[in-house]
DNA sequence: AAGGACGCCAACCGCCCTTTC
DNA sequence: AGAAAGGGCGGTTGGCGTCCT
């Protein structure tokens, strides 16, 4: 299928916005809001394309964005949402109130990926780095019969973001993608959506879990159709021969992620998180 | 002091998904 | 039902600032 442009490349700026243009975009969304991009540039009489304008206006105009160096929480939840989502810098950075995608994907690229690997852990599996090649040669050796959960996140149908967990229980012989990652001990309850089972799956332990919700009223079948799915095969844990402290050290101080994520409604922490020393848990 | 190397980040590109007609 | 339009997303790039030699 053919594509018009998105705007007339030979009369539009590019690079680096000027105050004026700037001045422009501000003016013009304050008095009308956000609206048609495509028609935003002409009627804001700015010669731009109307991806950039959203582009500046999201990710560097709008005012509730919060400038400065990320917090150690805010590394925290970055790390832990990216072991379950993937590189899903939207939906991550619709839990972290004022920071853009594109901030959180710098930040990821330039910072926390660096420091996962100081740490000795993969920042793609979330796994030791050493451990590809043990994993690898346990999976091609003898594949156990696995039980594992699909769960998919359902955003579309809150307003804040907050997803839907939908879990559907599976016992597949199936192996592990790389690139999936998810485990620990989630609650178990009857499977509202059928997701197809993917030919492989991952086997990450980060040695945590999602507290899922045993009530089905977040979930209407044509809601989920078109609802993110977000595949994360819940595996077994690792065996002893896979060290996971490394991964363990760096989310050490861990937050409720039933709060974080929105999974337990209300922003409240649930009773299960908490542990002993009084930090929170993924439960 | 100069200039080369490196890191950061704003912005762009192209693809995908959803909505509209 | 399918094509087109529009918006959104993730990956990549290029310019600028800082550091190092």
């Amino acid at each position: 299928m053919g594509r018009s442009p998105c705007c007339e490349k030979a009369h539009t700026n590019k690079g680096a916005w000027t105050k004026e243009e700037d001045q422009r975009l501000i003016n013009y969304i304050r008095a009308n809001g956000e609206g048609c991009w495509r028609s935003l540039p002409k009627a804001a009489g700015l010669q731009r394309c109307g991806k950039s304008c959203r582009l500046r206006w999201i990710n560097y105009l709008r005012p509730d964005l919060k400038r400065g160096n990320f917090t150690e929480e805010e590394d925290e939840l970055i790390i832990k949402l990216h072991s379950l989502l993937g590189n899903k810098w939207s939906v991550i950075a619709g839990r972290l109130p004022g920071r853009t995608d594109n901030e959180i994907k710098n930040y990821w690229n330039t910072h926390i990926k660096r420091k996962l690997i100081s740490h000795g852990i993969d920042p793609q599996t979330h796994r030791p780095l050493n451990a590809a090649s043990v994993i690898s040669a346990a999976n091609s050796a003898t594949i156990p019969t696995t039980t594992t959960k699909n769960i998919s996140m359902d955003f579309k149908n809150n307003v804040d973001q907050k997803p839907n967990i939908i879990i559907n229980n599976n016992v597949t012989s199936s192996s592990y993608d790389e690139t999936k990652c998810n485990s620990g001990t989630t609650e178990e309850t009857k499977p509202v959506e059928i997701i197809p089972q993917k030919t492989s799956q991952s086997m990450i332990n980060l040695e945590l879990s999602i507290g899922l919700p045993l009530h089905n009223d977040h979930i209407s079948s044509a809601e989920s159709t078109a609802s993110y799915n977000f595949l994360a095969p819940v595996a077994p844990p690792l065996t002893a021969a896979v060290p996971i402290t490394a991964t363990a050290e760096v989310v050490a101080k861990t937050v409720c992620l039933c709060w974080q994520i929105g999974f337990q409604g209300g922003g409240q922490c649930c009773a299960k998180c908490k542990n002993t020393t009084g930090f929170y848990r993924f439960c």
